[in-house]
DNA sequence: AATATATATGATAAATTTATCATATGATAA
DNA sequence: TTATCATATGATAAATTTATCATATATATT
């Protein structure tokens, strides 16, 4: 098994991943999902006022990313937070109000809020 | 103190934070100060074969994430990972290489692999 | 003080991601 | 078997992110 160099690695998963929660309407999917239980579509996006498709969209890239899963019933597909995410999506929560006002300015990645983003 | 329904919510900070994750280029610098220990930026550069300015960008995003911390040392600035990221970075994989194959096919958000990413 | 070395910054073109629209599919009920 | 409800898909314009270039700043050395 070739172990690749540091220079060469690319981690598309792990971008992929994190790329995945980073989106604030998926990161509201998910903490919606986490604080309330399962929900179907429609009940998301009464929840979230987020667009038909757009959910539609962004619940396909979550599961993907088996961020959440997914369950028919009748009509409905019923979605669920998964259970090693919880811990995730709890535990950095920590990190994140302690330097909440530093990570405000990150701007990805170049000048600081010239945009006044 | 007023709590934002979900609807009103949009996470700015846990986008940014986990934006920053995101970026290949800037995890692998995590892992590099990760496996290596603290480094300045001219080491990463040749370990990483990065770009200087571009190096120098990600890792100003990585700070103001608290990602990394930073300290002079003559002329150099030695770069190191934040403790209680290691945690985060080193857990998740159970997660990633468990779902790999899904999670490849993510995309981000629309059609799948259209662009063969 | 001038020069060299190390790192940072700002502007911007290129690439990627996001939101939206129109439409498609699947399941159930009438 | 058509209509309706629930969700998914593909195309694409708009917005954001990324990489790169030119240049700036900061520290050390001569």
């Amino acid at each position: 098994m070739i172990k690749m160099s540091f220079d060469e690695k690319d981690n598309k998963s792990i971008s992929l991943f994190f790329g995945a929660i980073s989106n604030p309407k998926r990161f509201r999917i998910l903490e919606a999902l986490n604080e309330k239980g399962p929900m179907c579509v429609s009940e998301l996006q009464n929840l979230l006022n987020i667009e038909q498709s757009n959910l539609s969209h962004n619940l396909k890239c979550l599961l993907n990313c088996r961020l959440v899963s997914r369950e028919q019933n009748g009509k409905e597909k019923i979605y669920n937070i998964n259970e090693d995410i919880k811990v995730l999506v709890n535990s950095i929560n920590e990190h994140i109000k302690a330097y909440d006002t530093y990570i405000k300015s990150c701007d990805i990645v170049n000048p600081v809020n010239t945009k006044g983003r």
